[in-house]
RNA sequence: GGGCGUUUAGCUCAGUUGGUAGAGCGUCUCCCUUACAAGGAGAGGGUCGGGGGUUCAAGUCCCUCAACGCCCACCA
């Protein structure tokens, strides 16, 4: 296709389909890890193998792909390492509500069956949503794809935990955990969240027993609040606060459970609040981690009342009639059968907060259950350090205090998970005596059997920036114990760890961010990257987070399809300040990028179809006219605050300067300007030059941000193969300095545009107009330039000063337009009063500084910029006195 | 209970070391001038949430209050 022939509508989906394919064919993203050049690596935060590309990821994508792609361009060996997470609990309810479906259950087929149909159904799977992200433009390298179940990965995880185990660092108890009883799983605290609830605090009398061992009913009584009456029957012991004079004296006696009349002893303990509820609580080890840990201070077993499904247990301590009915049917009854034997005192209205499943909603039951923890403390102090000491920073560093808030309060951290879709625990136990051996393999598999639990997903990509690397090759280099997979991969362990960006949300930092400082810096010695960069999340509209549930959400895909891959990225970044705040989006907001990518286009268009002629020489420095010099000097200054912004992460500043700098200054001013250079015979060719070199260098600033368009625009320049290989810009250090002259003749034009405008004088009227200059000065460089604008403005320019004439005033120079036309006189009067009017309140408030004495003396230079403004306002306030009189002629 | 964020033009938001406020969209006026009407030119619009303080000078620094949002903790 001709250039002549380039539509005038930028035509995105096709550029792009044929741009994406032009970088795969050549091999563009992939990695050399044996290249000398210094390395940029990150890894992707591993989308779930059941999700689908949603608004998040476009941006988190974007956000990295403008990271790879700039400093690919600016001579990185660079790696983006992408690949996905197997989504334990995610996955294998998907898989479990398939077989739902034909009405089987995962018991049903066995582990062994069950994760065979799971393999099946990930490998279906596996790629769709990196696949998805080939829409987004993203240049990571699928060479190196992994997945945190795959063999590499796999063998990292048991080597960890094999590690920390024999350190001392896991063990295995018997704890209170957040229990969700539909996943039948523990899960960790950080995937419980909290919602408040309206619910009861009941009060229910305990019996005392008689000091002398007198029977039930013979000593009074000790009221309780509890808000769970069903866990009662767990009970191991009334707690007061040892201050608390209203129970000083019961403390050491016996009370009575009713309704079971087991008897249980009153002790003190500070953890009770003499002034919440009755100030006496109802100690349930088994069932509430609080009283958990008074039990366990205390010496008292734990008694188990609920089992894994959250039904009461059917044992001696329950009484027979709640045998096996679910909390919320067995509250009620017992509730009921309280009320009726009068054992219930009271009822209150009360609002707590009810942990959920985060994944179910489903409400957690703390339970007492056997589980694997990482022991954190120890781990958490380095982690700590690396950030405090600067190895790790975080950008922007509010989020530092979030992390450094969380980890010197860290608790130790549940890792086991009773699913069957995951890494297996590395334990294994033997069949007859029950002994424990944790390695990565099983010792006798005859004789042992694996742990059945597996572990929590965060587990293995917390190791995610070593274990996709082919970490395992111990420190010295030897192959010893290191698997084939890792040494072939150790060349990039080697090259490209520890990576240098992270990019995420802040809503992963625990779960995720977290964890990988701690495993790279206990398993590597090193922090597994530099800088953790944070992006806000997207919102809808209204500024409602975007669920699925709620119907809010866009689909990146369906956006592309409408605006186009660049516009997206481009409305994104744009969107993306320096704070990280929230995004708000909707879809016409992506008219902007469109826009944009259009304006690009045509520019672009115009510029090809005037280089007829033109060689491959750089421009003339000698030849350069002032609006050359001028876009140069621009051109210059972006190359320089773009590539600041991107040290800064300030990547929507970045969107933004481009944008003005594209738009406003080339577009607007330099080609409208370049129009009658290209014109005339002497200025054609270096004019030329010039826009070519602007366009080029343009390309390149933007690539990174918006990277099919540009491509090929680029390719179209005939300037190189490919935009994606070519270098990033440098800035020049010398500056053809021609900002202050441009700005003057931007005056004039403006200024005459006003008058136009206001004075109602259409452009198809020819106008002529006399410039009065203040001094030689500006007339010299400047007189060329303002003829030169003759045809554009539809101006003639000269001659002698008529009566009535109109006038608009600029640094000191007066653009006089003589009225030889008819204009609205009062309309025209009314005007320039109301300019006289905010001269005149401008002033004033100049002067009062004017006048100050250590204004003058701290900063002179301002003093003489605020002195040099009241004569520019004076002079204004005089030429339109003028005008006022001469229009009232 | 502790911490963080937000409050600037009709809407959505920028504003890096303190120096008389910017963008996009929307509004109004004019223009289909062969790069672009997804465009061009011009205009209007803000006592920067309230109050106090520091300073010659505060959207910007300090204190305080208010509203909204988020995170952590989880007194039964």
């Amino acid at each position: 296709m001709s250039i002549k022939d380039l539509p005038t509508v930028y035509d995105a989906r096709a550029t792009e389909e044929k741009i994406y394919k032009f970088w795969e064919d050549g091999r563009y993203f992939e990695a050399d890890a044996s290249s000398k050049k210094p390395s940029y690596s990150m890894v992707i935060p591993p989308p779930n193998v059941t999700g689908v590309l949603h608004m998040g990821h476009a941006l988190d994508e974007t956000l990295q792909d403008i990271l790879a792609r700039y400093y690919r361009m600016a001579g990185f060996e660079t790696l983006w390492l992408p690949g996905t997470d197997h989504a334990g609990i995610a996955t294998q309810n998907v898989v479990e509500k398939q077989l739902r479906e034909e009405g089987l259950s995962r018991c049903d087929l066995g582990r062994e069956k069950f994760l065979e149909r799971t393999w099946e159904w990930t490998n279906e799977h596996k790629s769709a949503i990196l696949d998805q992200c080939k829409r987004l433009g993203a240049s990571f390298d699928r060479t190196r794809e992994r997945f945190t179940l795959d063999e590499g990965c796999s063998e990292a995880v048991k080597e960890v935990f094999v590690r920390l185990y024999e350190k001392g660092l896991i063990y295995k108890g018997t704890y209170i955990v957040n229990w969700c009883p539909r996943c039948q799983s523990a899960i960790s605290d950080v995937e419980t969240d909290y919602e408040t609830k309206g619910g009861h605090l009941w009060e229910i009398s305990y019996p005392l027993k008689g000091e002398n061992g007198a029977s039930i009913g013979g000593g009074g009584a000790i009221i309780i609040a509890t808000t769970r009456p069903e866990t009662m029957f767990g009970d191991v012991a009334i707690a007061v606060n040892p201050d608390d004079f209203k129970y000083k004296d019961l403390i050491g006696r016996t009370a009575i459970i009713p309704l079971s009349g087991r008897e249980i002893p009153i002790i003190a303990d500070d953890y009770v609040d003499k002034n919440f509820g009755t100030g006496a609580l109802k100690i349930t080890p088994a069932h509430d981690p609080n009283d958990f840990e008074v039990g366990k201070r205390h010496n008292l077993a734990p008694i188990k009342i609920l089992d894994e499904q959250g039904r009461m247990c059917a044992c001696g301590e329950v009484p027979p009639e709640f045998h096996g009915l679910d909390r919320y049917e067995a509250r009620k009854q017992i509730v009921d059968s309280l009320k009726y034997k009068n054992f219930l005192l009271r009822i209150k209205d009360h609002e707590h907060n009810i942990g959920q499943c985060q994944r179910c909603s489903t409400t957690i039951e703390p339970l007492l259950s056997d589980q694997w923890f990482v022991k954190m403390e120890p781990l958490a102090k380095p982690a700590i350090a690396a950030v405090k000491d600067g190895r790790i920073t975080f950008v922007p560093e509010r989020w530092e205090k979030n992390y450094l808030g969380w980890m010197e309060n860290i608790r130790d951290w549940c890792i086991s998970r009773q699913l069957w879709w995951g890494h297996q625990i590395p334990a294994y136990y033997h069949n007859q005596t029950g002994e424990m051996v944790v390695a990565k393999e099983n010792p006798d598999p005859q004789n042992y059997t694996q742990d059945s639990d597996v572990l929590d997903t965060w587990f293995s990509s917390g190791l995610w920036p070593f274990s996709t690397m082919g970490w395992g090759v111990n420190e010295k280099g030897s192959p010893n114990g290191a698997t084939e997979w890792a040494m072939k991969n150790a060349p990039d362990f080697k090259k490209f760890y520890p990576t240098t960006t992270l990019v995420t949300g802040f809503d992963i930092i625990f779960f995720w961010v977290a964890r990988m400082i701690t495993m790279g810096l206990e398993f590597t010695g090193k922090a597994p990257f530099s800088t953790v960069y944070i992006h806000g999340l997207i919102r809808d509209e209204k500024g409602q987070k975007m669920s699925k549930s709620k119907g809010n959400t866009l689909d990146p895909v369906v956006l592309i399809d409408k605006y186009g891959c660049d516009a997206l990225r481009f409305t994104l970044t744009s969107l993306c300040t320096y704070g990280g705040q929230d995004i708000k989006i909707s879809d016409e907001r992506f008219e902007y990028g469109r826009n944009f990518a259009n304006k690009i286009w045509n520019a672009s268009r115009y510029v090809l179809m005037n280089l007829d002629g033109v060689d491959d020489k750089p421009f003339d420095l000698a030849a350069l006219t002032l609006p050359d010099k001028w876009i140069l000097d621009r051109l210059n200054k972006t190359i320089t605050t773009t590539r600041k912004n991107m040290d800064e992460f300030r990547i929507g500043e970045i969107a933004h300067d481009l944008y003005h700098f594209f738009w406003d200054d080339f577009c607007d001013w330099y080609i409208e300007l370049a129009k009658s250079q290209i014109a005339e015979e002497g200025l054609k060719l270096n004019t030329q030059r010039v826009l070519k070199h602007v366009l080029d260098y343009t390309m390149r600033l933007l690539h990174p941000i918006m990277p099919h368009i540009t491509e090929e625009i680029w390719q179209l320049l005939s300037v190189g193969e490919a935009l994606i290989a070519a270098d990033f810009p440098k800035s020049e250090e010398k500056e053809l300095d021609a900002l202050a002259d441009m700005e003057f003749v931007f005056g004039i034009v403006r200024g005459l545009r006003n008058l136009r405008q206001s004075l109602n004088i259409s452009t198809s009227v020819k106008l002529n107009i006399i410039i009065d200059y203040p001094s030689a000065d500006y007339f010299v460089p400047l007189e060329m330039y303002i003829k030169r604008l003759a045809k554009v403005e539809n101006i003639t320019y000269g001659g002698k000063v008529p009566k009535q004439s109109a006038s608009a005033v600029v640094e000191g120079s007066k653009i006089i337009v003589p009225l030889a036309g008819l204009i609205d006189l009062d309309a025209e009067l009314a005007r320039q009063h109301k300019k006289l009017e905010k001269l005149a309140a401008e002033k004033g408030s100049l002067a009062g500084r004017l006048n100050n004495e250590s204004f003058k003396s701290n900063k002179p230079d301002l003093w003489e910029q605020t002195r040099a403004r009241v004569e520019e306002i004076a002079l204004q306030e005089n030429a339109i006195d003028e005008l006022i009189s001469s229009l009232k002629d």
